[in-house]
DNA sequence: TTGCGATCCCTTTTT
DNA sequence: GGGATCGCAA
């Protein structure tokens, strides 16, 4: 029952709201109650529905905080906060309508729930075994910790590598299965280990109280699964849900959103849940995302409505056209029509390039030939972006872009946090947030050196291991620590001196203490001698990379004080006091009763923020320059001007998902994103040989270009027109021309099988003996090769002077 | 205990 | 190409 003003009062505001939306858009937004699905095609003016929405909701009277949008980044969340607010009130002078809306990602808001409603879960008898203190862990914690397991269970990190074990501990999260519901299932010799390393894990996790970026979702969905006090809480709470890019949720997502959902009212259509995505821009299977969540969707509230915007308002005919043909090669599709009203627009260029270094220096060129002259005719910087689909592809790019001189940023938000002296910071200000973290502590401890080397910890290791206790606990109590020299001791004693000299003992009061969040980590940084040592480095090294880190740590007290500077505790909407959700009380939600020392919160945040912080998060579009990021960091994106490098088979489509038919689609689905980002202009590049890890091969233009149609399309071959003195290699051939296939049985294509099947041994001049793998037709015919000395290699039949040995 | 150099291995995408 | 690890010298 949603509280509704007076419809002519608000009439005007309304239409602005409205007016410029096309009929189906209008009809999403204004299809409030009950569930919907959007199947939004990529540019179709999803955002715009969204945030319309929500601001047509709240001017219908709904209020903000019952409102629930869930995005897939923070940036996303952020903008379409401010949008909202915007929206609202132009002027900028009254946000208060928008106050209380919850607008985040699924691990933020699994943070705050669990934060929040750990305790209220623990009352009801669902125990989540960690305190609401915790601490996240990232990606090199978690693999710091998985290590550990590996070795404390006496296995080897050769055959247990901690990625792929902690890919499958993520993959057992991602479907909710605990450690225990892991064994229960685990038949064979792997997965039994598997299953044991996941207890492990766990356990050191919570003895260390932290969480891992799969515990927010998996705790998040067990507490509202289990716990019915904070399942009708926060149903109460939020009565209207969305959830944006629904194609890429996983079975944890689904589990949570299906249970902030509920039911709804008995004699309603189901709850008012609305869900945004496409299927055709699913790319996040691997991370555990079932696109049936999304077709399944209808199955589920078998009364919702379903609005499709497939009317594209970003790309030029051209562009959709051949992002059109390109998707339709994916035979796991339903079908959507992609059409705009649009005319005219420049075709998509595929350009065929010598090497990486030329491709780079190809699209800086391309990049600078669009740009902006001084009549400004042409496009900004920020109005250009360069898609890869591997991060490694950006170094040879950032190279020629700063060699011609053109300004460009690298959407890695994690970048500067993974950054070693960053890190270090950061650890000791975990440590100061909370000790029993013992990743943390086992990062710092001798950084810089103070005498606590490896032997010396590792007996503390053991004999805290034996007692159940943190490490922290251990280095307390070094004394009564078997074989540890009375240096060793105490310098670790000094250790802890250093940290409570900052945490006031754990009260955080106190003259000694640090007032604010910055003056905190500056004292950190200064006391715990990482700038002295960094300072030492730099004038010895007199590197410029030395000098950098010192930087780096005063941008990270900067950044410190920007947070604090932003930081509020009122605006945090779990501060809200829940009982306010009554309709007449919107006014004056009271705060809620979170206790603890304000400068120990605001550090806690801070660390949270920092730790939830994604590539995409990095896309500033205020910047003037021209921004660089994977396919995947792309999402939800827009440019007018794209450049795509890397069109090679095992790039684009990548090696690692040749295996199965659904991964090639999904490798589609990839490159169909990167194209329908793109609003005027589109260059995709592949280079004819590329270095990979020092290993410099032939490569084979992306299938992905083949089945771009020709009409839109302008293919050429600039490979023979770039001279490298570094590139001793000198054969020529080009992308496939003529009929494309080559399948049929005559040709050259059928005349090399009979000279060389598969299977027969060769001899190259240079590689020396190997075995054909397989053929590959096209203008020149191509063979892969199993070399005994240097591996795998593509070659030209025609150049390659192959002897058949058998 | 520290620091340096040789050697080995790996590499998709991310909250 | 580069990060992690290991062995060895100081």
């Amino acid at each position: 029952m949603p509280p509704r003003t007076d419809a002519t009062t608000t009439m005007t505001a309304m239409d602005h709201l409205l007016d410029d939306l096309t009929p189906p858009q209008k009809e999403a937004v204004l299809h409030t109650e009950g569930p919907l699905l959007v199947l939004a095609a990529a540019g179709s003016g999803k955002t715009r529905v969204i945030t319309r929405r929500i601001a047509y909701l709240i001017s219908c009277g709904v209020p903000a905080w019952s409102i629930l949008a869930l995005t897939f980044t923070n940036k996303a969340a952020g903008e379409m906060r401010e949008r909202v607010q915007t929206m609202l009130a132009p002027d900028g002078e009254e946000t208060r309508q928008s106050r209380g809306l919850t607008v985040s990602t699924f691990h933020a808001l699994g943070a705050r729930l669990i934060r929040r409603y750990g305790e209220l879960a623990a009352h009801d008898g669902v125990q989540l075994g960690i305190k609401s203190d915790f601490t996240i862990y990232t990606s090199p914690d978690q693999l710091a910790a998985v290590k550990a397991t590996v070795l404390s269970l006496g296995l080897s990190t050769t055959n247990w590598p901690p990625r792929s074990v902690l890919g499958a501990i993520s993959k057992a999260k991602n479907e909710l299965l605990d450690a225990d519901d892991y064994a229960m299932r685990a038949g064979d010799f792997f997965s039994k280990n598997i299953a044991k390393l996941y207890a492990g894990y766990q356990k050191r996790l919570r003895a260390a109280n932290a969480v891992d970026f799969d515990d927010l979702l998996m705790l998040t969905a067990k507490m509202l699964r289990e716990s019915k006090a904070v399942r009708e809480e926060c149903q109460r709470r939020w009565q209207y849900l969305l959830i944006d890019e629904y194609q890429d949720t996983n079975h944890a997502q689904f589990t949570i959103a299906s249970m902030l959902a509920g039911e709804g009212p008995a004699e309603g259509d189901g709850p008012n849940v609305c869900v945004v995505g496409d299927p055709d821009q699913a790319i996040y299977s691997w991370r555990g995302a079932d696109i049936s969540n999304i077709l399944e969707f209808e199955e589920r509230y078998p009364k919702a409505a379903v609005i499709t915007l497939g009317e594209n308002f970003r790309s030029t005919a051209p562009i959709l056209a051949a992002a059109d043909a390109l998707i339709r090669h994916n035979k796991k599709r339903k079908h959507k029509d992609l059409f705009t009203s649009r005319e005219g627009g420049e075709p998509i260029t595929a350009v065929l390039c010598r090497d990486e270094r030329h491709e780079a220096q190809l699209v800086a060129d391309w990049l600078r030939s669009h740009a902006e002259d001084e009549d400004g005719v042409g496009y900004a910087w920020r109005e250009m972006a360069v898609f890869y689909r591997t991060n490694a592809l950006s170094r040879v790019m950032e190279d020629a872009l700063r060699e011609a001189g053109v300004p460009y940023v690298i959407a890695r938000g994690t970048a500067f946090f993974d950054r070693e002296e960053i890190k270090h910071a950061l650890g000791y200000l975990r440590v100061v947030a909370n000790q029993a973290d013992d990743v943390s502590v086992g990062r710092i401890v001798n950084v810089p050196t103070r005498g606590i080397g490896a032997t010396s910890l590792g007996r503390v290791r053991e004999a805290t291991a034996e007692a159940g206790i943190s490490l922290w606990e251990g280095l307390q109590q070094a004394e009564r620590v078997e074989g540890l020299s009375t240096r060793a001791v105490n310098a670790m004693k000094g250790f802890v001196e250093l940290i409570e000299s900052w945490t006031g003992h754990g009260s955080f009061l106190g003259k000694e203490m640090a007032g604010s969040l910055a003056e905190l980590v500056e004292r950190v940084i200064r006391e715990s001698g990482l700038e002295k040592s960094y300072k030492h480095q730099a004038e010895t090294t007199k590197s410029e990379a030395d000098a950098e880190r010192l930087d780096n740590l005063s941008e990270l007290v900067s950044s410190a004080a920007q947070f604090e500077e932003e930081y509020d505790p009122a605006s945090d909407p779990f501060a809200f006091d829940l009982d306010a959700t009554d309709p007449g009380g919107t006014d004056s939600p009271t705060l809620g009763t979170i206790e603890m020392p304000p400068l120990l919160a605001m550090l806690r945040a801070y660390l949270e923020k920092v730790s939830l912080v994604a590539d995409a998060d990095a896309v500033d579009p205020a910047s003037g320059s021209v921004t660089l990021m994977t396919l995947h960091a792309a999402k939800g994106l827009e440019f007018p001007v794209v450049a795509m490098i890397g069109l090679e088979e095992g790039l684009l489509p990548h090696s690692r998902a040749h295996a199965s038919e659904d991964d090639l689609e999904e490798e589609r689905r990839l490159c169909f994103v990167g194209i329908t980002r793109a609003m005027r202009l589109v260059q995709l590049t592949s280079a004819k040989y590329r270095t990979i890890r020092g290993m410099r091969d032939r490569t084979i233009p992306s299938r992905f270009i083949e089945e771009l149609p020709r009409e839109h399309t302008l293919v050429s071959d600039q490979s023979d027109a770039w001279d490298d003195p570094h590139d001793d290699f000198n054969d020529t051939g080009g992308y496939p021309s003529g009929s494309a296939g080559g399948s049929s049985g005559s040709g050259p294509l059928a005349k090399a099988k009979q000279e060389l099947p598969i299977g027969s041994r060769v001899r190259h001049p240079q590689f020396g003996a190997g075995e054909v793998l397989s053929l590959e037709g096209g203008s020149s015919v191509r063979a892969k090769i199993k070399f005994r000395d240097v591996g795998v290699k593509t070659l030209v039949l025609e150049y390659a002077r192959l002897q058949r040995l058998s």
